[in-house]
RNA sequence: GGAGGCAUAGCUCAGUUGGUUAGAGCGCUCGCUUCACAUGCGAGAGGUCGUAGGUUCGAGUCCUACUGUCUCUACCA
């Protein structure tokens, strides 16, 4: 046994991780003499690197894998990636940009070189980093959602819903974003308020005086206006329903409707509508079947509808159509206004309501068995709150816009024929048009969203479509564990997802956790630069002490801050389990230590197996709830007072008194804890606990990553011993106590008195008393009447301590030192007291000042009063 | 507009189904070269648990209202 002084993860981490590797410990495979236990892993983006949110993601993952693959379940943790379309495909436009490259000058097919080498590169860093975090997934299933057989899973889905009519092409409002170029989902919008205008124009109608006050916040949609709706109710303006208005700028006749739509209370009552430009008045447009008229460019710039703007951006044509329509008496006023403002999650421009035709999946009917599946049980979340939020979003859900203006990506199984102009859906490249035959035929241009590809990935993974003997037995996964950020875009795509294509919920929990922030409680960003790489932590602490800090005083769903000095805390635990394990494993060295069953256990030794039975409970009672926080912070507490502070000190005694078969005893109870208590640590911080471990008589040869975690036996709970036991504590705790309240030297040996029902135990203890409290020898009395010397005591709840003051203090020293304080005590109330005579502090200083100064003395006055009375009783 | 979270020690947070004297880490004070550990040991100080009500034998915990704060969500032109 070799152990430094110091714990030094780096020396250990590496090498365990390839020794787990090798021995293949992490494969999961289809056992039928074993319970399977599923996780995949929420795929991280390719875009980059991992942050401290994965951190915390493989942390959670991992602790659950490996606590039920030592309970021994067939754990499966999954790993991969995601390709993440939009947010990759902008990363690569950027790296373009640097080498003065355009996806045009590069073309598709180069495009996607550059895509799969950026894939190539950032997917295999992630997979190290993993690594690094100590994370026990099966790489031999390492996934990517652009693999064979997501693609081919990507196909049979969309193809399955395009059969029952769940998946439909059309001409919508869609949210789009003028940098990126591409449609986005509503999920994929994120919106903020912004200090905008209330545009107020004014439309006159034809051939009258009388004219309608509109507003807008975008008034360059007005190009595309294609009425004027107010509501039918609305007595104002009952008599101009089917009038013509004409409008400003462009002249173009529009007619004004009456529409339920238009709030009869807000503003003038009248609203402008453009159907190609908002999803309203797409609707509006719909029911009285006006025109639409799209003025804008993919690119945001203004088209050909725009007239005079035609080419210009949209905002520069704003501020002219502003002034355009000042100039010709249009425009009424200009109010302030805050409206909040759609901005693309990936480049956070601002994103323009646009008709344009895309690919749709059909949401209703995916939702309702969505909701039943939670509804019912069926998928439990924990936090349970997330339920609701989880419900609302379902409940209220919009047709999903699944096409994308990209290139990265799953390409839509869509091919259209040049010659009959019908389509081709098909889960392989077909080579001729379905309908006439034509070879003329070519695939639809878009890429899929990415989140219809990780929608399936808790079976794409697994084989699916093919009914694999893995997919049977690993699927439905067990438990979903990710940020709640992603319960839209992720967690409930994958339920209905996996309801509809294999008719199982796709898990039966989901457990939720929050943001990792930083130290002053803001999100981690690029544009703040205040992001935390994880392998530089790891460098300097190790993973286990991130690990460790990452779990710790966490409860499901909430928001966690990083700091440096948590994980320092982590790392001053693990040095501690470091040292005391250190202590356990030099004792042993060339003894023989006899196993728990053969060894007569001490009233010491009963108390210590007692605390760790009850931890056992917690630990996995706690586990089992998802509690990661409280059951390591049950270790923690375990590990620190209960077996270093006490059991360790405790069993000095028996080690160093010379007593052989006492020593061996105590180091088979040493041992036995300390095993348990790796093992029940080990999910949490599984390098340390396996280089500790193995070093455990008995355990050469072996890994604690196989070993069994421990279970609560009832036998070992020695609740009547661990409660007798206490007296040999609190007589400790107060002789010690006493000591520091007067100053005395802890090294000072005094005699102590004891007044105790069970004089049994601390006898058995005396040693350990002697040498904890720091005394020379007890005694014990009935009461303190018993006890000739004047002494100092203390009650506890178990027993009452007394020891003679002559002992506890060198009274000549003492009366030195109470003078010496009683002086100074007596200076600082004249101090005080002059100042509060002075009438002129009194009347001008503050308030606050001059009470402070009443409380100084009143605290000084008791404090002289309790000194006097200590010299009084040293006399 | 709707929904939700949070509010506990100087700071960051735990507190599991209501049950003695409300805990931890960091910081602070005092004392320790105690033979595993100064990344440590021992002893402390510090909280009317946001405010006001209510339910209860009993409330940090449950209910109502309010205040502050953060977040999600929504089509108010």
């Amino acid at each position: 046994m070799d152990m430094q002084k110091n714990y030094d993860p780096k020396e250990f981490e590496d090498r365990l991780y390839k020794e787990w590797m090798d021995k293949g410990y992490f494969r999961a495979e289809a056992d039928p003499a074993k319970i399977p236990f599923t996780i995949v892993i929420p795929p991280p983006n390719i875009t980059g690197q991992l942050h401290l949110g994965h951190a915390l993601d493989n942390t959670i993952i991992d602790a659950l894998i490996r606590f039920k693959r030592m309970q021994g379940y067939a754990a499966l943790y999954l790993p991969g990636c995601d390709h993440a379309s939009i947010a990759t495909e902008v990363k690569i436009v950027e790296q373009m940009k640097a080498e003065g490259l355009t996806k045009k000058d590069v073309g598709r097919d180069g495009f996607l070189e550059r895509a799969w080498a950026w894939k190539e590169k950032y997917g295999g860093r992630i997979v190290e980093q993993m690594k690094k975090m100590g994370v026990s997934c099966d790489w031999s299933r390492l996934a990517f959602t652009m693999d064979e057989n997501c693609s081919r899973a990507v196909r049979e889905v969309f193809v399955n819903l395009y059969e029952k009519g769940l998946i439909y092409r059309g001409d919508r409002i869609i949210n789009w974003c003028p940098s990126c170029k591409t449609a986005l989902s509503d999920a994929e919008v994120e919106y903020s308020e912004e200090d905008s205008f209330f545009w107020h124009l004014k439309y006159p109608v034809k051939g009258s005086d009388e004219s309608i006050v509109v507003a807008t916040t975008r008034p360059e949609t007005m190009l595309g206006d294609t009425a004027v709706a107010v509501n039918p109710k609305d007595k104002r303006y009952a008599h101009m329903v089917g009038k013509t208005l004409v409008l400003p700028l462009v002249g173009r006749e529009i007619p004004v409707v009456a529409d339920d739509y238009v709030d009869m209370e807000f503003g003038s009552g009248a609203v402008k509508i453009t159907p190609a430009h908002d999803p309203n008045d797409f609707e509006v447009g719909l029911r009285h079947s006006l025109p639409v008229i799209r003025v804008m460019n993919d690119d945001g710039t203004m088209n050909e509808e725009a007239g005079a703007y035609c080419g210009m951006d949209r905002y520069a044509a704003r501020e002219k159509i502003v002034e355009d329509l000042k100039a010709c008496g249009a425009l009424v006023n200009i109010e302030p206004h805050k409206h909040n403002v759609g901005h693309c999650y990936r480049c956070h421009s601002t994103v323009e309501p646009i008709v344009s035709k895309q690919w749709f999946v059909k949401m209703a009917p995916l939702a309702k068995p969505a909701i039943d599946a939670v509804a019912r049980n069926k998928i439990k979340f924990t936090p349970e709150r997330f339920a609701k939020i989880y419900f609302n979003w379902m409940e209220g859900i919009k047709d999903w816009c699944i096409s994308r203006q990209l290139w990265w990506g799953h390409r839509i199984p869509v091919w259209y024929c040049a010659d009959c102009g019908e389509m081709t859906v098909s889960k392989t490249d077909p080579s001729e048009c379905a309908h006439c035959h034509s070879k003329h035929i070519h695939q639809d241009e878009d890429v899929l969203d990415t989140w219809f590809s990780s929608a399936l990935w808790p079976f794409s993974t697994l084989g699916y479509p093919d009914k694999t003997d893995d997919f049977n037995y690993f699927y439905p996964t067990d438990v979903l564990s990710c940020g709640y950020d992603i319960i839209f875009f992720w967690v409930a795509r994958m339920i209905f997802s996996g309801i509809e294509h294999t008719g199982k919920v796709p898990f039966r929990d989901v457990l939720l956790h929050g943001i990792v922030r930083d130290e002053q409680g803001r999100k981690m960003s690029k544009s703040l630069g205040n992001g935390i790489d994880p392998l530089e932590v790891i460098g300097e602490y190790g993973a286990d002490s991130l690990r460790f800090s990452l779990i710790s005083g966490v409860g499901p769903g909430n928001d966690t801050r990083y700091s440096r000095t948590k994980v320092e805390a982590g790392r001053n635990f693990l040095n501690k389990v470091w040292n005391a394990s250190r202590f356990v494993l030099m004792n042993c060295e060339g003894m023989k230590v006899p196993p728990l069953s053969e060894i007569r256990l001490s009233p010491a030794d009963k108390w210590i197996v007692s605390r760790l039975e009850s931890c056992i409970r917690e630990v996995t009672l706690n586990m089992n709830k998802f509690e990661l926080g409280i059951a390591a912070g049950t270790l923690y507490d375990f590990l620190w007072s209960d077996f270093c502070d006490w059991y360790i000190e405790l069993s000095k005694n028996a080690l160093y008194g010379g007593d052989e078969g006492k020593k061996a005893a105590t180091l088979g109870v040493l041992c036995f804890v300390l095993d348990n208590a790796l093992r029940l640590l080990h999910p949490f911080v599984p390098f340390i606990t396996e280089e500790i471990w193995r070093n455990i008589p008995g355990n050469e040869g072996k890994s604690i990553m196989v070993a069994e975690f421990p279970r609560y036996n009832a036998k070992l709970a020695y609740k009547k011993e661990a409660k007798a036991f206490e007296p040999v504590m609190d007589i400790i705790k107060a002789v010690r106590n006493m000591k520091t309240s007067v100053n005395c030297p802890p090294s000072k040996k005094v005699k102590l008195y004891v007044s105790v029902p069970n004089r049994r135990v601390v006898q058995a203890n005396a040693g350990s008393v002697l040498k904890l409290a720091g005394a020379s020898e007890i005694a014990f009395v009935e009461s303190g009447a018993d006890v000739a010397e004047k002494t100092m005591s203390q009650v506890t709840e178990t027993c009452t301590v007394y020891v003679p003051l002559g002992e506890l203090v060198d009274p000549e020293k003492e009366r030195a030192r109470l003078s010496a304080e009683l002086d100074r005590i007596l200076g600082e109330i004249a101090r005080a007291d002059g100042k509060l005579q002075n009438r002129g502090f009194v009347e001008k200083a503050p308030r606050a000042l001059v009470e402070q100064e009443r409380a100084k003395l009143e605290k000084f006055i008791g404090m002289k009063e309790k000194v006097e009375a200590q010299l009084r009783e040293l006399e």
